[in-house]
DNA sequence: CGCATCTTTGAGGCGAATCAATCTAAGTGG
DNA sequence: CCACTTAGATTGATTCGCCTCAAAGATGCG
């Protein structure tokens, strides 16, 4: 089912998964086109992931379809790394999104022998806690203009604060990642423009120019 | 501040406290009256605490008021133990509450030097996890009554499935939790009453029995 | 017993969802 | 290159679920 394009030399490995497991481990490359599920929930966490470029979503579903993204992975990310054997949400590529790949196993036998490995390895299931403790607080009390700030903040944040920002998910994406509708955040984006807080950039809607950073943070709560 | 009746002797540590840290940890005994602070946000993660009995809410505010409980704990619970030197929430008694308390150096220390106890934490980091994205899902994506099944069928299962289910926290907690009003909670838990999914146990309105787990988990989406 | 707190219930309002139409951008094929 | 198609985004009208405000009832503590 998943064709990888093999890597036989030993690539060079920056970010998070060298922090984990230092020089030793082998990965092989691979892209995945937009909507293309990297894994499902329940299955095997036979591999662990680094984003090169793209973005991947991570979701969980109610029975009657209803989404809840958990959180958006941009380039130098990691994930698909379980303490279990299992996957507790599916991974999905938002765009044709390249990335690394090495075996849970490998990854975790590196880690094993190495001290900072362990701990780097704690330090992510932590990060990632602290983020979903964060987003407790936005879908359970805040208001929609409110989650839209928190949520471009976020973006441009994680982006480095350039200043052409450029969205890789749908409306519809965000919408499931702050527990609304895909036309409130339309309509919440919509609000914020004409605050003057941010423009959209150009034809298309997913490049936009925050104006007023301090402002959206006001907003945030 | 924080008054604690030292143990001298070392007392019997039992649930996760042993788990990690295995007979080493030398632990006092303390008790909170209901509504006490047992940590503040922002606040040196100094200790970490188990539950022998009553419960504890942790949670964050917005800068207005509105606050979202991350979570309950109970007897037996841990709670407390950061990866980082300070705690991300608040921790207050729910009720007047008893707790083991042990420094956190010293049950770090304890843990550096087992195999096992460094499994452990990580263990408990990726259990809260868990449960964060799990309730993610519900704070994003669920109804009302979906919630308050959501929440039942929760208490129900960490108590053992009991005939009579006693719940320690206020209406208020519980919307805190769900991400509601005190008042929609009252409301779904009348709706499930009436549909005959469970009955108030004698006068008080904290004790109940669950009638129909089933119809429960049906309605839990 | 009396008072404060908690819970329930009702009435009405509001924010976000739903339903629906239009508009835009990005492909697709002639 | 341009008509045509399709997916995505915006905007409007309306509905609905939950919140707010309010009052009364129940519980528990001093």
């Amino acid at each position: 089912m998943l064709i990888r394009t093999r890597t036989v030399s030993r690539p060079a490995i920056d970010g998070q998964l060298a922090a984990l497991a230092g020089e030793r481990v082998c990965c092989s490359e691979f892209t995945y086109r937009r909507g293309t599920e990297v894994f499902g929930e329940g299955e095997e966490a036979e591999y662990v992931y680094q984003i090169v470029s793209g973005a991947i979503r991570t979701y969980k579903l109610l029975c009657d379809g209803r989404r809840q993204i958990n959180s958006f992975h941009l380039p130098g990310d990691l994930f698909g790394l379980e303490n279990g054997a299992v996957h507790r949400f599916t991974a999905e590529a938002v765009v044709q999104t390249r990335v690394r790949i090495t075996s849970r196993r490998h990854l975790l036998d590196s880690i094993e022998h190495e001290e900072e490995g362990r701990a780097s390895l704690l330090t992510l299931v932590t990060r990632n806690l602290q983020h979903a403790e964060n987003h407790m607080l936005l879908l359970g009390r805040k208001r929609s203009v409110e989650k839209v700030a928190a949520f471009l903040l976020e973006m441009d944040r994680r982006q480095d604060h350039p200043y052409v920002m450029s969205l890789p998910m749908s409306r519809r994406d965000i919408a499931d990642y702050l527990g609304l509708t895909l036309e409130t955040v339309s309509r919440a984006l919509s609000t914020l423009r004409d605050d003057h807080m941010l423009r959209f950039d150009g034809q298309t809607q997913r490049k936009l120019v925050l104006l007023d950073r301090k402002g959206l943070a006001q907003l945030d709560a």
